[in-house]
RNA sequence: GUGGUUGUAGCUCAGUUGGUUAGAGCGCCUGGUUGUGGCCCAGGAGGUCGCCGGUUCGAGUCCGGUCUCCCACCCCA
């Protein structure tokens, strides 16, 4: 048991693991930036409005889930649960709402007040991308490929694409007047959950994982076809061009996400391995109402569950590259060595070498060890005998060979071995 | 939020039907080499047995509560 464990859901994550998470977010800056998009960091709270009017108030996620808190102004200020809602709040100071493209990324932490499971932490990370103002199905599209060309480095090409349309405001009080009809016919077999969902939003009772809710999911009517022509041109059009680009999906009428700002296109990529929590991105095209705002910002865009993309990386037993070794470690023996010791190692550092020491008064065999600990590549031992010889000697951790080198060419020797 | 499960050294774990000073492996420290790492050998440091309470002559072992881990539901990334 930790001595001293981080609050539940939350962890902390050591050198040797955040060497994977940066290889992520690299990936995700090189991915992204070949698309045109650019970090944007927001802020990690935002007025609780943000998320209450951008996620909208049906949303389980605002209902139940927000870390919400009054700050000493008196403001009620809400931990991101999500990086949408934020990064519009930004964009409007652009003009996203004059049709002006904007293709932002951003990475960071979601807090969500949550009971911790596999692949669920009450605060986790994403990495997201949005391209905002403007409406076409290539952008829909596009932003598809982008994420599986991401998960595509990442080495998760076997995640799995599925795809649905949820149409647009004006599409769904029919095709949910059908649905709510043919729900209320099997009233009887459908969950607790689900019967209040057919009054609050039917389109919930799609994605129900309950044996018998699913069974009657599955003779739902055809919404989708009671969609306008527009609409549904504007999916087919969607999924024309990702056949073009090769790329495989799946159409999932059940496919609905949780929060209310989607339109038109949504899609998830789930991955196997990850236990019961299998989407590792979501995303979908948008239109986000502001506080203060008349006019809805609209985009597309995904994010990513990093925990999850590491935990599918992990099943796939795909590890981030070491860094190349190419420390240098520096003994001293004696009164006068240790002076030039820390010279000598801050010298080093300041040529752009990695060194590492050991406190004063420790033996030899010490700090040998501690070399090796380290894992570093080359030791430079000087003991004041060398020292009052103008050398010290120059040792190969590897090879265990060492030779003594004069005090005035020891920098450019150690260079030299290190291939530097 | 509801359920199930776990909790002994820095890490991974043993710990017999409750019985004296709680163990192993790895790691760490020291020594075996007046000044040389990895391997080996010897020694050492390190634990209020998650926490609180109860039963008992006696609790790491039993009981209750609580917290936590992990997992499922739920929700979503």
């Amino acid at each position: 048991m930790a001595k001293s464990a981080p609050l539940p859901g939350t962890a902390d994550i050591f050198p040797a693991e955040a060497r994977a998470w940066r290889f992520l977010e690299e990936t995700g800056r090189k991915v992204f930036e070949r698309y045109g998009f650019g970090e944007l960091r927001t802020p990690v709270f935002e007025a609780t409005e943000v998320f209450q009017r951008g996620l909208g108030d049906e949303t389980e996620v605002v209902q139940k889930e927000m870390y919400t808190f009054e700050d000493r102004g008196g403001r009620s200020v809400t931990l991101r649960p999500e990086g949408t809602a934020g990064v519009m709040r930004a964009l409007l100071n652009t003009d996203v709402l004059n049709g002006v493209e904007q293709r932002v990324y951003y990475t960071g932490p979601m807090f969500r007040g949550e009971r911790p499971a596999a692949g669920r932490r009450r605060q986790f990370h994403q990495i997201g991308a949005e391209n905002v103002g403007r409406v076409a199905p290539e952008l829909d599209a596009e932003c598809i490929a982008m994420l599986l060309d991401f998960l595509g480095e990442l080495g998760l090409s076997d995640a799995v694409l599925k795809l649905n349309t949820r149409g647009v405001a004006t599409d769904r009080p029919a095709a949910a007047a059908a649905l709510k009809d043919y729900f209320s016919r099997h009233l009887d077999v459908l969950c607790d959950d689900c019967k209040k969902r057919l009054e609050g939003n039917v389109w919930r009772i799609l994605d129900c994982k309950q044996p018998a809710c699913r069974e009657v999911i599955a003779g739902v009517p055809d919404y989708a076809g009671m969609f306008s022509a527009e609409s549904r041109a504007y999916f087919e059009e969607v999924c024309r061009r990702l056949d073009w680009l090769g790329i495989r999906y799946e159409i999932d009428p059940f496919l609905v996400r949780g929060l209310d700002y989607y339109v038109h296109t949504v899609f998830e990529i789930t991955h196997a391995g990850l236990g019961a929590q299998n989407a590792v991105a979501g995303g979908g095209r948008y239109e986000l109402l502001l506080p203060g705002e008349s006019k809805p910002v609209v985009g597309v865009g995904f994010a990513a569950g990093m925990e999850r993309l590491l935990m599918a990386r992990e099943s796939l037993g795909l590890t981030a590259a070491a860094p190349e070794l190419s420390m240098v470690f520096v003994a001293a023996l004696g009164d006068r060595a240790e002076e030039f010791k820390v010279k000598f190692a801050q010298r080093l550092r300041h040529d752009g070498v990695a060194v590492m020491t050991e406190p004063a008064g420790k033996s030899l065999k010490a700090q040998m060890r501690a070399a090796n600990r380290v894992n570093a590549r080359i030791a430079v031992i000087a003991g004041d005998e060398e020292l009052a010889r103008g050398v010290a000697v120059l040792r190969d951790l590897g090879s265990a060979e060492q030779r003594e080198v004069g005090l005035a060419e020891l920098a450019q020797a150690v260079r030299d071995a290190l291939g530097c």
